[in-house]
DNA sequence: CATTTTCATATTAATATAGTATGATATATA
DNA sequence: TATATATCATACTATATTAATATGAAAATG
């Protein structure tokens, strides 16, 4: 029941380049000193990023990235479930197939989906703004 | 962000020793041949509930296992927990110590802290008693 | 054209997961 | 007492995942 490092750095490179917001573009390797990550690891996570079009980067010198939309509109659930994968503590409970045939007499489902439950309502509760505020 | 199988598997043990339960004791080969998982498996992991008091064996032929306290005692985090370890998202509220130093500025720890309550909510507020009546 | 930085992909070491396999020990029954 | 049944205790193993590292191409700036 742990979240990875994949996810883990993603928030605070993304709580990083909220708190560091300047309008301008930072560059992976400074965000990578400041939160003591791997910046060739962290060059992987943000791509994921770019990729979903939560970060821009640009090239080159004076280049790096920025978010793209306002802190608000990011919740934490986006970013885990993006890097992560689904947050479902069981298979049978993602995506739109249920591959489990014993799904309908299972009570134990029952138990993996209000944890599911739980999880997401934590999650996409928290937006960025949040977590800058806090840090503040 | 996954239950393992040592985890799913013990509930689902515990569940169908609740269900079959007359008293007397219950071969692993019975439940593993009704849960459709392999029994050396599930020797494995009822030996660590066995170990914790959560059942009682009984060796030989006639032997088996049985539950040694009443459904309504077992909440699924217990069993969840003895099996699966602790259900943190992350290592750093885990235990006694506060191996990270980031602790105080870390406004991420916030996420995992409301995770971690969310899904410890759900757990401990279902005992085996609820799953069988579910069941039912 | 030299430097900086993203972008893309391949490789790898370590660990965890999900079992199998082997066999000893205890109990009931014939 | 022999046989079958069942727990109990460990050792082993295949596969997958995690958490990076490594290499280098492409783009932008001064």
């Amino acid at each position: 029941m742990k979240i990875s490092t994949k996810g883990r750095y993603a928030l605070r490179l993304m709580l990083d380049l909220a708190m560091h917001d300047n309008g301008g573009f930072i560059p992976i390797k400074e965000i990578a000193k400041r939160q003591s990550i791997s910046d060739k690891y962290l060059e992987q996570i943000i791509s994921i990023l770019g990729k979903a079009g939560y970060v821009q980067g640009v090239r080159g010198a004076g280049g790096g990235y920025r978010l793209t939309h306002p802190l608000k509109s990011y919740t934490v659930g986006m970013i885990l479930r993006l890097t992560e994968g689904s947050l479902a503590p069981v298979a049978c409970l993602e995506g739109n197939v249920n591959t489990c045939e014993r799904n309908a007499e299972c009570a134990t489902l029952m138990v993996w989906q209000k944890i599911y439950e739980a999880v997401n309502g934590v999650v996409d509760s928290i937006t960025l703004e949040d977590l800058v505020e806090y840090e503040k």
